[in-house]
DNA sequence: GTGAAAGCGCTAACAT
DNA sequence: ATGTTAGCGCTTTCAC
């Protein structure tokens, strides 16, 4: 079978008479060509079954129009919302998306940096790993003036913008709310991480019990955030002598799993302990009791992200005002905190 | 500030006295180039910092070793398996990936293909919508002689090769299993759909029912698969004069609706009715009681289609044996299901 | 074993 | 408003 060579811009000058830098400008849509003219040429492109070479204009341009998207991974609800928001501007402004895991993984996430690095992707989009202190691994960007933002999960100190929800706000309010339900005794289950977002939670859930004057509080390291991490956690609770009556989670997936083994062992949600949780995914309304969780705006970080990067890259603006971006959240109240009936 | 312009072989060239030939073939490991020259090659080519352009090289050679997998929706578990087979491959073979969603649009897939096509993927990998009996958005693949598979959910007649699981095995086993608990009216929940899953599963689950001599059926067409559809289904249970005490559910999220709903309905399981489910998503353990489901080979599915596509595209295999390839699944019996206990 | 030269398809500076 | 020209960085044929 016979494959046909591909029609180049060459071919529709040849067809119409013309040269190939007007070819290439009308099908830019660039407006110095008459109007007759681009019109002509869009349908011969058309009648050839013409498709730009990306290669050509890239080697030409030194732009490839892709941005890379680094995230630690891509199942949380919150991810997918972030990226739909990036995909969605992407496409709007005409550019590709490749997306790399880190799997929480430093080392993973230098090496998709790396290889976005030799894409020559345009611009960076990254949340990080829990454990990252050290993003030199973004360096090489930065040395070839390729923008890079951060969101989510930012690096500590950086000059670089960042697109954050309000952890702080967040912790302070689902812990208000288990004061405000009763709860006299609230841990707060969570990693020992540098990150932002784990840190900030931390201060506003303590902020919170000092400011009720009457809750005592704990913050509880576990070695994960997942299913297991929070049974086994419960397991613990079971031999505590002052047990907690009121739980913030750092995730949803570990408050999940303290239900599960909480309700194994027959103690009441939320009568006894009290859970909320934290990313308002799905599975808080699958879980018996649903749990309560903090939800917050992925598709609007992903935009505004996105859009700050993509009007970099276009000399629209230059990123220096806007070096913070924080996003509000939202407590969702379910039955897993509601020790009050209204 | 400044940015370094990019090394090029001409750089490494210049650099060792030697042509931009010799620098090309030996950081391509050509076994034509002197074994020390080639060292010496490599070694200079890391002090520049060189990284070859990918550009260039594509432009040259018609080839962007980049594959392109089309699938309806990346957030489910068996995907995210499947992607990770597939990247591991990809990653192995030194080729890329591009991955588009349908979100179960043929519009969207159509969409998905043309970009692919633009991007000049060398090969596509995909997972039609539920409604795909037109699959012409592919053909321009096929014109091009680039070469395309499809797996799980695979068009009805097709010359393409295709990477699927024992649907009717696995839904025969499953309904086996609830004639086996002491089912006696057995109804299967699935959507009316063209895609040779929801047809085969049908067929096994009919099967099962026939041989089961005592066991009276019903298939039953959900308007979509997911938690509330399982719920609304519970609705319509209730008003039923003869209630099914096994329910046969084609995917997981919607079992789990209906196991919500009746819970809330104060409907035992598995004594008044046991369900299985399919995909053996994460949910299935979160849920109480746990749900019953099929498990299937996910990772090994990506392999073997990326091994069979990357094979052909190097020339080493030409597809023509291998046109349909069926993985086994496993039956994973969990509470939802277990009537008689061991 | 190595080099010279042409060309992949496009864009942009410059000219008209 | 359109054309001329050069060159982006690489691969590959052909020659030595």
């Amino acid at each position: 079978m016979h494959v046909k060579r591909e029609a180049t811009i060459y071919d529709i000058a040849r067809e119409l008479n013309l040269s190939a830098s007007t070819v290439s400008r009308a099908l830019k849509d660039n407006p110095v060509i008459n109007k007759e003219t681009r019109r002509k040429i869009q349908k011969c492109a058309e009648r050839l079954g013409y498709r730009s070479n990306a290669f050509a204009s890239s080697l030409r341009t030194r732009r490839t129009n892709t941005i890379g998207v680094i995230v630690p991974r891509l199942d949380s609800n919150f991810m997918s919302a972030c990226l739909a928001g990036m995909e969605e501007v992407c496409s709007e402004r005409g550019y590709n998306m490749i997306i790399g895991q880190s799997l929480e993984s430093v080392e993973k996430e230098a090496q998709n940096a790396h290889i976005m690095f030799n894409k020559r992707v345009d611009g960076v989009i990254a949340s990080l790993t829990v454990e990252d202190r050290n993003v030199s691994h973004f360096q090489c960007f930065s040395d070839k003036n390729v923008p890079v933002v951060f969101f989510d999960r930012v690096p500590q100190h950086t000059n670089n913008a960042c697109f954050i929800i309000d952890n702080y706000e967040a912790a302070y309010r689902a812990t208000q709310h288990l004061v405000e339900q009763g709860c006299q005794r609230i841990m707060h289950l969570t990693l020992q991480s540098p990150s932002n977002v784990y840190i900030d939670r931390i201060k506003g859930y303590q902020a919170a019990i000092q400011e009720s004057g009457c809750c005592s509080g704990n913050v509880v390291y576990l070695d994960g955030l997942n299913l297991e991490s929070g049974k086994a956690f419960v397991a613990q609770l079971l031999q505590m002598k002052d047990r907690p009556d009121g739980l913030f989670v750092a995730n949803d997936l570990t408050a999940v799993g303290c239900i599960l083994a909480l309700r194994e062992n027959n103690i009441r949600i939320p009568e006894d302990v009290a859970l909320v949780g934290f990313n308002n995914d799905p599975i808080s309304t699958i879980v018996s009791p649903e749990l309560s969780s903090i939800a917050y705006p992925g598709r609007e970080a992903g935009m505004l992200a996105t859009k700050a990067l993509i009007e970099h890259l276009s000399g629209e603006n230059s990123m220096k005002y806007t070096s913070r971006v924080v996003l509000n959240s939202q407590l969702i109240v379910r039955a897993s905190s509601s020790k009050i009936k209204h």
